[in-house]
DNA sequence: TAGATTGTTAATCGATTAACAATC
DNA sequence: TAGATTGTTAATCGATTAACAATC
């Protein structure tokens, strides 16, 4: 019970390379190609092919020596690491500009995400369709959770109202949420969330920016 | 000359947390607080008090022994660092569902980012404005950027033409660009890539909650 | 077989935490 | 003064890289 080692917590970072991982292979596959290596998936991202294959060893073994990855393969392998193989139905509460653009956003249903249901405290919204997408009451938002299914949510309201819409959620059942407003939510029971802060990043780059100009 | 140490290179991961210092600042101004702490602000964000003031001391001193950090000080002295006292000029291209989104978004212009422009390929939109914002044909993009001394740029188009607009981009002067589309784009020379793939997002939410689900 | 490439162990590097003298 | 809290050094912890036997 000490042979695969997935149960010993496996650090963000390798998880968010394994999405790049799994992202080049899907390119690979449309380019035609049928197997790779950690060298070339190294390459093309600008890691090390020894942080590659480490990476990889987190979850078991995929590859052939002498060989490499069927590309095939580990893209499958990494869908059913990530959870990807499975549907996730997802909630996006919130329907201002943000929100109606995640409405419209094709790249979720590549990977198993599919919006079914928004949410909006505004009832000239509320009743609507959004890119075919029902945007149902704030007040509803248990119950259609409920009743959908729903195992996602996407929080795109403003900072204020962002915990207690999280509390909501987490209270009807969904399992994680992506927290798009610019507050840090204190992360309800049993429930995983994930940052998304848009000026933050702009703010990544403008230091980026800065400290080159200043001592290159 | 090896006094102040902003110029050995600071871990992405340090710039990461300052943005949230500053978030967190920022709201505990609003809140009518004068002082904090690296204790508060650790408690705030979930990391050890210790981290905080190591990650402070990569730029310099900040704090009074005994007292703590005085907010708005400490909310000048990161903005200082991270940029965000000058004022940045964006360009969006692509104005498909997520760069409308950005386009209205506010949250930018509290830190600094102005949009100032879009590009889009479709001629259908060219010549309209979108919130305010006009909207231009991608064939005058280095025309216009130079023009409106854009620093920054935002890829919203779809992930086939990234690189290309990457590349013009940073042939018309552009310093750093955020790509939200879900390839990994090759750095064109002397400027600063910030890549955000929303589905890359939603995956490392469903590893959360699988791996949770398997062996909590 | 020779060449390529894996998975894994050991060595290196860097980041986080603990501890504490200095300061208010 | 006593209590609080900094900045910084040393100790710990974890992640990345290098190296190589095993494999195709």
């Amino acid at each position: 019970m000490v042979e695969t080692s997935q149960d010993d917590q496996v650090p963000k970072a390798v998880v968010n390379r394994m999405s790049l991982y799994l992202r080049e292979l899907q390119q690979l596959l449309r380019s035609g190609r049928n197997t790779t290596s950690s060298t070339q998936l190294g390459q093309l991202l600008g890691f090390t092919d020894a942080q590659v294959r480490k990476d990889l060893a987190h979850f078991g073994q995929f590859g052939y020596p002498g060989i490499g990855y069927h590309c095939e393969e580990l893209t499958s392998a990494i869908r059913r690491i990530l959870g990807t193989d499975q549907d996730w139905p997802v909630a996006i509460v919130g329907v201002g500009n943000l929100g109606r653009a995640l409405l419209g956003y094709q790249g979720f249903g590549h990977q198993g995400f599919s919006v079914v249901a928004a949410f909006d405290a505004d009832s000239t919204k509320v009743g609507g369709r959004i890119e075919g997408i029902a945007v149902y009451s704030i007040d509803d938002l248990e119950k259609i959770v409920r009743r959908e299914r729903i195992r996602l949510g996407m929080i795109t309201v403003p900072a204020g109202a962002a915990q207690q819409v999280a509390e909501r959620l987490a209270r009807s059942g969904v399992e994680g949420i992506v927290n798009f407003a610019p507050v840090t939510l204190v992360e309800p029971a049993g429930i995983c969330v994930v940052g998304v802060d848009l000026a933050i990043e702009l703010e990544q780059l403008s230091f980026a920016v800065v400290s080159r100009n200043k001592k290159p």
